[in-house]
DNA sequence: TACATATTTGCAATTGTGTTGCAAATTTTA
DNA sequence: TAAAATTTGCAACACAATTGCAAATATGTA
């Protein structure tokens, strides 16, 4: 099982550590996307604060993992469903948070439209959040 | 010309007080979206940071301005074109971020799309954020 | 207008989040 | 297995944001 991830940590020259191998599986393993706070709770063998900033930055370099914006600002990353290339993210998918639950989803098949904007302005890149109910919590 | 400001925040059943005024004003005369730094450095007679964080909840409360979601995790808020009812706003236009100038601009005109979301989620609220280059920086 | 009441402000203290430098520990390589 | 390279954890720091409380200001009423 964590054979697959220690090769994705090799495949992006990464030294395999004992905390990238717990933070990449609780990904692998997450409903939704994870905050910071959320990895620092769910490890096992407790894992240093900067040491979490560290590898998600590194992770999310390598193009394994991307953050969200979410509408109440806090910083969330989920893994990014093809590898991107390193720094150049095409996750052009659309985010959803629940109100109920609040766990933040990628839905990969949904793309983000593209709108016409006003003269003049020049797009290049597009960020999508639909807030509401998950199909777990919906009443 | 703060008389209309005077109005606006006594129709919310608000005391008119001089960081009120102020601020309010800011936003009205502001070409983009403000954060709370900006207001800091802006504002002529010094208001302490507290009640500024303060004014700009009670004015989300009322629905007078609200808050963008920035790819970079940056709060910033805007002037509510029509005025939202308490708490409930219905700003579904786009925001567009500037890469260069670091402007925030809400392009009221522009809506946000719906999309099609996968089965069972119930979608409440979208918001939508562009980045790029804006008409005065696009080279 | 003047006073009592209600609201708002500013300060001090606290909490939370994210960063940096550096020595110790771990991983890689040869 | 040992040297080199990388990563980790600690301490210290910088900054953003919140809370409690007393002083200042605004509002409603006589």
């Amino acid at each position: 099982m964590s054979d697959a991830i220690k090769e994705l940590l090799k495949k992006n020259h990464m030294s395999v550590t004992d905390s990238r191998l717990q933070i990449l599986d609780m990904f692998y393993h997450a409903p939704g996307a994870l905050a910071h706070a959320d990895i620092e709770k769910r490890a096992s063998d407790k894992i240093d604060r900067v040491t979490i900033y560290r590898t998600l930055q590194t992770f999310e370099e390598k193009g394994i993992i991307h953050t969200i914006p979410t509408a109440d600002n806090s910083v969330k990353y989920a893994l990014c469903k093809d590898q991107c290339a390193d720094g150049h993210h095409h996750d052009n998918h659309v985010h959803f948070v629940c109100e109920k639950c609040s766990k933040t989803i990628c839905l990969d098949d949904v793309h983000v439209p593209e709108v016409k904007l006003p003269k003049g302005f020049q797009p290049h890149q597009s960020n999508m959040v639909v807030n509401g109910f998950c199909s777990d919590c919906r009443s």
